[in-house]
DNA sequence: TTATTTATGATTATTTTTGAACAAAATTAA
DNA sequence: TTAATTTTGTTCAAAAATAATCATAAATAA
């Protein structure tokens, strides 16, 4: 076994594990301990793995998180679909905030391309649209791993630094008559900071979502004045919204 | 059997299972060590594989990693060496700022199990720490995509919200005679940013930066308390840093 | 045909890689 | 803290791979 070979499997072993052994690791590759310890000075060298005593560790240059990928597939085809239709209420030269669920975070294939500027508090987005045609403003503030977004007064504040046109967010809950609802106050605290430095707020709900309540309502349903979801919601329902005065997108 | 069909099967065999010898490669074909070198020799010329000692791999599995983390790569020997030191500054219960350079990236392996708060503008430094046992949050503003983290006024003020134990930042240029220099106004911004809301700031400079001057110079040296660098630096250098009341660690 | 070029193989010197031994350094335990 | 243990760096030797050189066989051209 050469080199190359080596420092494949080691490199896959350490993406694995996050360290690495040189006693382990000599008796895997079935060769001699000061040979790994060679190996790992070279790969240290090339930044691939930080050197430890007796072993290594990893650097782990995963850029995009995979939970979040993962999570926003559930659900892929209703959520793209209210997206294009999110999408196309976007207008070049557009001011956009986004907030951090996984519906909003299928949004940014469709807009990519397009001359806007996004003030967003989720990661996830900004690592998707680093690179693209969109210019990018992170909300700081205290991290909340599970979400991957930053959460709290400080993201909240964020946000009203900026006058949007057009905000976009995700509903955990929402019905005729109990209006909104969330799984937890960090989410309706961005929410309604989101809503209220935007010119106009889109709410994305897919059917599922549709007359559900959370366990923390935040705001009457005469706070959404856009509504969009999928072609499974039923049509009925959706005519009560409307006579509400929300304009349903489907 | 001609050169032709050698290299054919050659590449068909590389191509199956990423790596191939050349003593295997001479009894497969039916052909001398010799002649398979040579062949070797001749496609490793046209860039169809990559020579190695004993044989070849394949050109994909030679490829390097993405943009940032090409960059923390250079000089990484020194690198760990410099943020080994500046990790081991750190206590349990700190909240420290980390700037956004390719040095203070690397730091993440060694404060990863440390119970403490970080502060950041770094994307990187967020992605590399994010289910770690460290408690993150981000100085939000405009990104710049090329840095991969947030700059300008709001992500200076950001910091000012907090007040960090130790704050570690990236140097682009120092030098006796004129002190701290940068590369962009973006840098020196928020290098003075993060300065001011600590307790104690470390600088940390690779041995090629020492003496060296940006076209952007921002502070006197006499603004420098501490300085971290790699065992590379002049000692009698250091020793004239250490004079002008600075802490040198090496 | 013969002469010339080209490809291949064998031999040997050189380089690279690997492993072993032991002192130095770092880590852990007491 | 000191002592014991582990890990590492260094040096050297053996083994493996390569490069260089020359010789032979095969293909090509005159």
């Amino acid at each position: 076994m050469n080199f190359q070979v080596r420092k494949q499997k080691i490199l896959e072993k350490l993406d694995q594990s996050g360290v690495i052994d040189v006693k382990e690791t000599a008796v895997a590759l079935a060769i001699s301990e000061i040979t790994i310890r060679r190996d790992l000075a070279v790969l240290a060298e090339d930044g691939l793995l930080i050197r430890t005593h007796g072993g290594a560790m990893k650097v782990s240059l995963s850029q995009v998180p995979v939970s979040f990928a993962q999570k926003s597939a559930v659900n892929a085809g209703q959520k793209d679909e209210i997206c294009r239709l999110a999408a196309q209420q976007i207008q070049e030269g557009d001011v956009v905030f986004l907030d951090c669920g996984s519906t909003v975070f299928r949004m940014c294939p469709f807009i990519r391309n397009m001359n806007i500027k996004v003030v967003t508090n989720s990661l996830p987005v900004i690592n998707e649209l680093m690179g693209s045609m969109v210019s990018l403003n992170f909300a700081g503030g205290e991290i909340d791993v599970e979400r991957q977004a930053a959460h709290g007064k400080i993201a909240a504040e964020h946000f009203g630094k900026y006058r949007a046109d057009k905000a976009f967010v995700g509903v955990d809950g929402i019905s005729l008559q109990n209006g909104l609802s969330a799984s937890s106050e960090k989410e309706a605290e961005i929410t309604m900071a989101l809503c209220h430095n935007a010119k106009a707020a889109f709410f994305l709900c897919d059917s599922t979502k549709l007359e559900k309540d959370r366990y923390l309502p935040f705001a009457p349903l005469n706070f959404v004045q856009h509504l969009i979801t999928d072609s499974s919601a039923s049509d009925e329902l959706l005519e009560e919204y409307r006579t509400l005065g929300i304009r349903v997108f489907k």
